[in-house]
DNA sequence: CGTACGATGTTACTAGCGGTAACCCGCAGT
DNA sequence: ACTGCGGGTTACCGCTAGTAACATCGTACG
């Protein structure tokens, strides 16, 4: 049937257009933060914005189909580190750094992906409470659960423990990762080692302060 | 002077005022979640928006006035938890359980402080990179890399390891608070003695899975 | 060949937002 | 009586996301 035929190569088309206006929106968010507006995207594509509308059903349509390309870029990159065969204390802080370099040289970028800008459907649906953290996190948080439910062996009930440290350390990447990238009061590397540090236990094991009572 | 004396019984009915404003607006924001229009927030009050603007500037501000509030509250709550006199590992757990109460009483205004929904003057100023953590975390970060270093003897260089650390220990609480708040998997309970295993150290502690080549 | 369809594109609009200018009123002090 | 000022209003601006209606070109089908 030529039909078909005809409709497929409209439809690869059609992917190519799109793939053209998530550059061009790609660029706007590049330069203008996570509050690009859906005129100023369509002006860099040389249209308007029906045509945005039309490929992307809404603003939180666009966003999101942008932010799967950068989740998953990131992903694949922290899959590599964490993945890397040495030992374990070096992989944690080869993931680390890549989290931190990813944000480090694309900041623009990790702002959008963080900033939803509550591009959401709910609102209606009674309450939604909670629903605040960007899908990028949630989805790091559960890959990182899976790999150290495969990696370890956590005994029975490990399954949630895994989930609970892998939301943990992707939550403490974000929080000391924003404010490192605000402040920069040291280097990649050191950022890497003090986290690291932390995750090793360090909190617990080192001496109280000379003076205090002692806990 | 009766002017001194009027002027300041004026100041404090607009004091007065102030607070009746702040609260509908929370009555409001507690209703609304963090998009509450002006527009509701003036009606709830009773009157209209350019009262609200006289009193508060902007947006931003009227938010950074509620903010403030909840805020010092919940830093309070903190506070005790984290002096109380007890062992480190009770302390620590305290802490992380007070968090989470806070968050699991009060999900409306948590998500309201953790979503500051972009009350920033900056965007003139040069690219104002990485700006997007919310105040109330960047605030707990330090607090409690003060209590680090107040209480803990970190050697040279102390100082920067407790902020890496504050920063860090409030990021994990925040994400896997919101993923908990979100998928309620487990207790609160549950929750605080995973977080505070994952702080002593038994990501490093425990064993490899059987099978995988031993790292 | 004509025609009907489908995708591309436009202009012009709605509804609502944050924010502001101009004006009104009542009440204290001189 | 007049002036100043804080509380309050209406009416507006410029912006945003999103949509309806209309025009256009290419291509498969009778």
């Amino acid at each position: 049937m030529e039909r078909t035929e005809r409709s497929g190569r409209q439809h690869s088309t059609t992917e190519r257009r799109r793939r053209e206006l998530l550059e061009a929106a790609e660029r706007i968010v590049l330069r203008d933060g996570p509050d690009a507006s859906m005129n100023a995207i369509a002006a860099e594509a040389g249209i308007t914005k029906p045509i945005l509308y039309r490929h992307f059903g809404d603003k939180g349509g666009l966003y999101r189909a942008l932010a799967l390309r950068h989740t998953d870029a990131l992903l694949a990159n922290l899959a590599t580190a964490l993945d890397a065969p040495v030992l374990r204390r070096d992989r944690v802080e080869a993931t680390l750094d890549a989290y931190l370099l990813a944000i480090e040289s694309q900041p623009q970028v990790y702002r959008f992906l963080m900033h939803p800008s509550d591009g959401d459907t709910a609102s209606e649906t009674g309450f939604d409470v909670g629903r605040h953290s960007a899908p990028l996190l949630r989805r790091l948080g559960e890959e990182l659960a899976k790999v150290i439910t495969d990696r370890l062996d956590l005994g029975p009930g490990g399954e949630l423990t895994a989930r609970v440290w892998g939301h943990g350390i992707v939550g403490m990447m974000h929080g000391a990762g924003d404010w490192w990238l605000r402040e920069r009061p040291c280097t990649r590397e050191q950022l890497v080692t003090q986290l690291a540090d932390l995750l090793w236990g360090q909190l617990a094991a080192v001496a109280d302060r000379e003076g205090g009572p002692g806990f």
